[in-house]
DNA sequence: GATATTTGACCGGA
DNA sequence: TCCGGTCAAATATC
């Protein structure tokens, strides 16, 4: 599998690695009290690194390579929607991206270019017959559909908020032929709406399709997480999934340490992200995907790599990344795709909180 | 009455 | 022409 990382993807994982490592040392040197010339230094170094790795994701994106893949591998916090640094919540890229999507009923090439991806969820035996019903969005039906050769009928739903929020999320429900007990989901763009920025779990993220079940730190994450959901079930049993050999591991329920980093405050990537309202559109993705209120099963697809930790096991060993992106790219799609960066206002506020608590440690 | 679901029809891509 | 995806009127539920 380690022929399938490219050399932009490997170029883009060592740039964001030496970033962070800058990152790092600019944080030492914030509190041996440094030069400000020294710090100028790290600062545009790792300025640097990022510019070049964001320009091989747009380079990627422009040369139709699967992107899915660097997302995961990188850890980095990849929406949709643009990341801007220090700038407002939604760049001219992503207004465009959603006239794009708001133009969707006119050209249903545009529905074809919307980010897609796709979650098993099992449910329990008791309540299954109903299907999958709650991902922490409101969703409604608008349509079902026999699907040849599948022995169940498809169901679409759209954001409850389409209209009057204009969230132009949807989602496909299809039970399996194999397990009426597994449904596959299938999300095509990601929730503009209020729901996007609620603490409720949303659906999985494209950026972690998989998550093999040998997460090392994961318990303390769930919970905490339990602890911010009183809704949430503690016997609850994660299944994390092999879609490109459509088999679906049960293991213990677990979360990883970090779900997205971009969204949790304690997270050590968070000061980076400085505000996250600015990711409340397209970024809302977080890293689980309850199946039914009910259930007792969910599908778990961490983002482990905004951890540092996990980050850190790049390095360590690439039969690693071949596991992420195994599962990755097994996904029916990548919202990266659409990923449109600003490129070139990537501006570092020089009072950015580089030396935040928690930050790099 | 407001909101959600169902279901047949329609549309566009392959 | 077939099939997947969506629309919108009819119906159901609260």
């Amino acid at each position: 599998m380690e022929g399938s990382w490219s050399w932009e993807q490997k170029t883009l994982i060592s740039e964001l690695i030496q970033g962070m490592d800058l990152a790092k040392q600019l944080k030492q040197n914030l509190c041996a009290k440094s030069s400000p010339e020294t710090r100028d230094f790290l600062v545009q170094r790792i300025l640097s690194s990022y510019e070049k790795a964001l320009l091989i994701l747009k380079w990627s994106g422009s040369m139709g390579q699967p992107h899915q893949p660097l997302g995961v591998a990188t850890g980095m916090c990849v929406p949709e929607s643009p990341i801007s640094i220090n700038e407002s919540p939604r760049s001219d890229d992503f207004e465009r991206g959603l006239k794009d999507h708001q133009d969707l009923r006119d050209s249903s090439k545009k529905r074809k270019t919307l980010p897609r991806w796709t979650d098993q969820v099992r449910v329990s035996s008791e309540n299954g017959l109903e299907g999958p019903q709650d991902d922490g969005y409101s969703w409604r039906k608008y349509g079902q559909k026999d699907i040849l050769g599948a022995k169940y009928p498809r169901s679409y739903y759209r954001c409850t908020f389409r209209n009057t929020q204009s969230c132009w999320s949807t989602k496909q429900v299809q039970r399996s032929d194999d397990d009426p007990y597994l449904f596959e989901i299938t999300y095509r763009g990601t929730h503009t709406c209020s729901q996007a920025s609620n603490s409720v779990p949303p659906p999985t993220s494209p950026e972690k399709q998989d998550q093999k079940p040998n997460n090392h730190n994961v318990i303390p994450q769930q919970q905490q997480f339990e602890h911010s959901n009183p809704k949430f079930p503690s016997n609850l049993r994660v299944i994390t999934e092999d879609l490109e050999h459509r088999q679906v591991v049960e293991s213990p329920f677990s979360f990883p340490s970090t779900s997205y980093g971009c969204m949790k405050s304690e997270d050590s990537f968070t000061p980076l992200v400085l505000d996250t309202e600015t990711f409340t559109g397209g970024f809302s993705q977080s890293f689980i995907s309850p199946a039914t209120p009910e259930s007792n099963y969910y599908t778990l697809s961490p983002f482990q790599m905004n951890n540092p930790a996990a980050f850190h096991n790049v390095q360590r060993s690439e039969s690693e990344h071949t596991e992420i992106v195994s599962a990755n790219t097994s996904a029916t799609n990548s919202p990266i795709p659409e990923l449109d960066f600003p490129l070139d206002p990537v501006d570092i506020d020089p009072n950015f909180p580089f030396d935040t608590p928690g930050f790099f440690s």
